[in-house]
RNA sequence: GGUGAUGUAGCUCAGCUGGUUAGAGCACAGGAUUCAUAAUCCUGGGGUCGAGGGUUCAAGUCCCUCUUUCACCA
């Protein structure tokens, strides 16, 4: 992997971030690093076009865009706006940022249905639905709530309870309602458009445990894996229809019938791409062509592993299309080890850390110290993010220029007089093939590993020959000349290896140094004689830890005025599920209208009691579940499985006393009978916490 | 519940196909230095590598069980 390669033509794409919110740290992990990615190739000399496009189509924008009083085509020209300025300042460098409401995507994603069609590849379903009579519309899972139907939770989603965690179909709901206007929705049978994935299956069996170019898989080895699990059940036939009104492309020759937002967003790669074809001639079909010797690479979320590696493929191959090369799936941002929360003030924007930190570059070398080519989670530990700037950023590197720059400026009219023979520099040049390999493979925390293992050596090598010493002595100019030279020469390819992460800073390197702009082959040049460097400013400063504090303290939401987000929400990248918006309504906030309220009849039905935990033991098989034998004062004691497992040690419970619902419908559960139901606080900030009477309670006192 | 990952010094992380007394950066302690917007250099303390079994001459590295954290479940 070194500059003496074949140039490649290879296209290059992220996940289309959806356009129904703002761009946050959590999204700009996948942009930095297919960004660095991108960068290098092209410092390689490749030829590389990075396209994305904002993902437009679906319920959630149609619903949105009502609510807002606009429409749906306003509503994602502003986000268009505000994300490609938060790309820009983040040096996210598209070669085209465009939208999947777009002309190219609509001609394209029907071309490509069309030869699935005469491919065979097509069939159509009657299912039955949920319908909202009052909006005219089917209604997505999400957008139906109502009672489980296995623990009886209130206000639950159409397709799982965030209380006992059960999965089911909306149809089983009890009492359920639109959250769209409250109605209650009638179940209605619709005839849906499917793409026969289930034909499809040996060919993505092979697919994804094949090798793109020679000793590189297709995928990450735990992403196939990941893969074989669907297998093993066997691949359904994808539903890619939904019915009007929904905001997206119509079917041809089906009326009525739109094409599911998932269809047609990775078409928008494509889309983005025939756009930038066409705005600097570009051959499209040389790209995309079932025959193309160019090379396509995806950056995507783990999460959407599933819509990259098995329906687009087959979406691909069936409509007579290449491949992608491969599909790099990177894993999730956590803030100070926990997942982002805006009640701790971690849900950070793009916006906001820009605000507050300002520097973007600062983030991007974070990122990349972190980034390695598994799809593990990273953490961007806020101490850590100071200290660690500051420190490889401030302390080590820029301080070769600053602590050298002054010498030749000030004795030597910024003229370099460089060594003939220095062996520190030979082992920095060495190293390029490390760094370059290192960031080929995404790598990146390998790389600047090595990059600051490097810098290490070279403030060794300032400090073993003291060139301010030299300064003091007569007749040892020449000696300091070569020294301080030499020290910017390694600060040099120090830079050069640092470009893909901080091209700004890069680019203000080369501007004091008075260079051309650097790639990959200037690892070969070196600084002449008598070349002369402009003056040295100070190029970048500390962050100070405060800033970190303001902006957390800024980005706490004050939880009663805003719905709390979902567990699950936040973090959803790029791309996005149907059923990810989970805005409509604000859940867990307290009944504001009369009919919420319930009568102290109805809450005396509910038997609850103080119990003693007597034995509390691990259930054999249960990932959540504690068995737990409580005493209520009656003759045989209760048996009740409780979902506290995560939380508590059994051994820390016996002999507490909490609270149960003892008049709760004993329920069989795959380990036995459960007779009745331990209470315990949760929600996204934590849990679950059991409740403890004051001192003084006894077993089996009614709680009233 | 199923599946895929994950758990190494206070913090953030390296440790390739098993092989010398387990590494780095930050933080901490001591010393040096003063060119550099308190940066740099040298030295040092600190880990039963999540727990328990097993395979092996040899395991952080392979196998099993349990446990932690995360993700996905069309």
């Amino acid at each position: 992997m070194s500059s003496a390669n074949q140039p490649r033509k290879v296209l290059v794409t992220s996940a289309l971030p959806y356009a129904n919110g703002s761009i946050h740290l959590g999204h700009l992990v996948e942009y930095i690093q297919t960004d660095i990615w991108v960068r290098f190739q092209k410092m390689q000399g490749h030829t590389v076009h990075y396209v994305c496009a904002d993902d437009t189509h679906g319920t959630p924008i149609m619903l949105r865009a009502e609510k807002e009083g606009i429409t749906p085509e306003a509503l994602i020209a502003n986000v268009h706006q505000e994300h490609s300025a938060d790309f820009k300042e983040f040096l996210v460098e598209f070669d085209n940022y465009y939208s999947t409401n777009s002309d190219e995507n609509k001609v394209l994603s029907q071309g490509i249905y069309k030869a699935l069609k005469a491919n065979g590849k097509i069939a159509t379903k009657t299912i039955e639905q949920f319908f909202d009579p009052v909006k005219n519309m089917f209604l997505p899972d999400r957008f139906i709530k109502g009672e489980c139907p296995k623990c009886h939770a209130k206000d639950q989603y159409g397709d799982s309870c965030e209380v006992c965690g059960a999965t089911y179909n909306p149809t089983e709901l009890i009492n359920a309602y639109s959250a769209v206007s409250g109605a209650t929705p009638v179940r209605k049978e619709t005839e849906h458009y499917f793409f026969k994935l289930s034909e499809c299956e040996q060919f993505l069996k092979d697919w994804t445990r094949s090798e793109a170019i020679k000793g590189k898989p297709t995928l990450q080895g735990e992403a196939a894996n990941k893969m074989g699990e669907w297998f093993e059940n066997g691949l359904n036939d994808w539903d890619i229809s939904r019915d009007a009104p929904y905001f997206g492309f119509e079917i041809p020759d089906a009326p009525g019938k739109y094409f599911y937002v998932w269809l047609d967003a990775p078409i928008g790669y494509m889309a983005s791409f025939k756009n930038l074809c066409d705005k600097q001639g570009l051959n499209f079909d040389e790209y995309w062509a079932k025959d193309s010797k160019t090379e396509l690479y995806h950056f995507i979320g783990k999460d959407i592993l599933y819509f990259h590696a098995l329906f687009w493929p087959a979406t691909l191959e069936f409509s007579g299309h290449r491949k992608p090369t491969q599909i790099f799936a990177h894993g999730f941002l956590t803030v100070n080890g926990e997942k982002m929360s805006k009640s701790r003030g971690t849900f950070i924007t793009a916006r906001s850390y820009l605000d507050h930190i300002r520097n973007p570059e600062y983030l991007r070398y974070y990122y990349a110290a972190k980034l390695n080519s598994t799809m593990e989670d990273i953490d961007l530990n806020l101490e850590d993010f100071v200290a660690r700037v500051n420190s490889d950023l401030v302390g080590k590197y820029i301080n070769i220029a600053s602590r050298t720059a002054g010498f030749i400026n000030k004795r030597f009219a910024g003229e370099l007089k460089p060594s003939q023979n220095n062996a520190i520099l030979a082992e920095i040049k060495a190293a390029a093939t490390v760094v370059a390999e290192a960031y080929a493979e995404r790598e990146y925390g390998k790389a600047l590993r090595e990059i600051m293992r490097l810098a290490d050596v070279a403030n060794g090598f300032v400090a073993e020959k003291a060139p301010w010493v030299m300064a003091k002595q007569a007749g040892q100019d020449a000696a300091l000349q070569e020294v301080c030279s030499d020290a910017l020469e390694l600060f040099r390819l120090l830079t050069l290896y640092l470009k893909p992460v901080l091209p700004k800073l890069a680019a203000e390197i080369e501007q004091f140094l008075n260079i051309a702009p650097l790639t990959w082959v200037s690892v070969d040049a070196s600084l002449a004689e008598n070349h002369a460097i402009n003056a040295y400013e100070h190029l970048i400063t500390r962050i100070d830890p405060k800033a970190i504090e303001a902006m957390t303290e800024a980005n706490k939401e004050n939880l009663t005025a805003t719905p709390a987000p979902q567990p699950h929400s936040e973090q959803r990248h790029a791309a996005h599920q149907q059923n990810e918006v989970k805005q409509p309504s604000p859940p867990a906030s307290l009944p504001e209208s009369e009919g919420s309220y319930i009568s102290i009849e109805d809450f005396t039905k509910v038997d609850l009691r103080i119990a003693k935990i007597v034995n509390a033991e691990h259930v054999e098989g249960a990932e959540k579940l504690l068995k737990l034998t409580l005493d209520i004062g009656e003759e045989k004691p209760r048996q009740v499985f409780a979902g506290i497992k995560s939380a508590y040690d059994p051994e820390t419970l016996k002999g507490r006393l909490t609270v149960m619902v003892a008049n709760l419908a004993p329920r069989k559960m795959k380990f036995g009978m459960s007779e009745g139901m331990v209470l315990a606080a949760s929600d996204e900030r934590g849990g679950p916490y059991i409740l403890s009477p004051d001192s003084g309670a006894q077993a089996g006192m009614r709680v009233k």
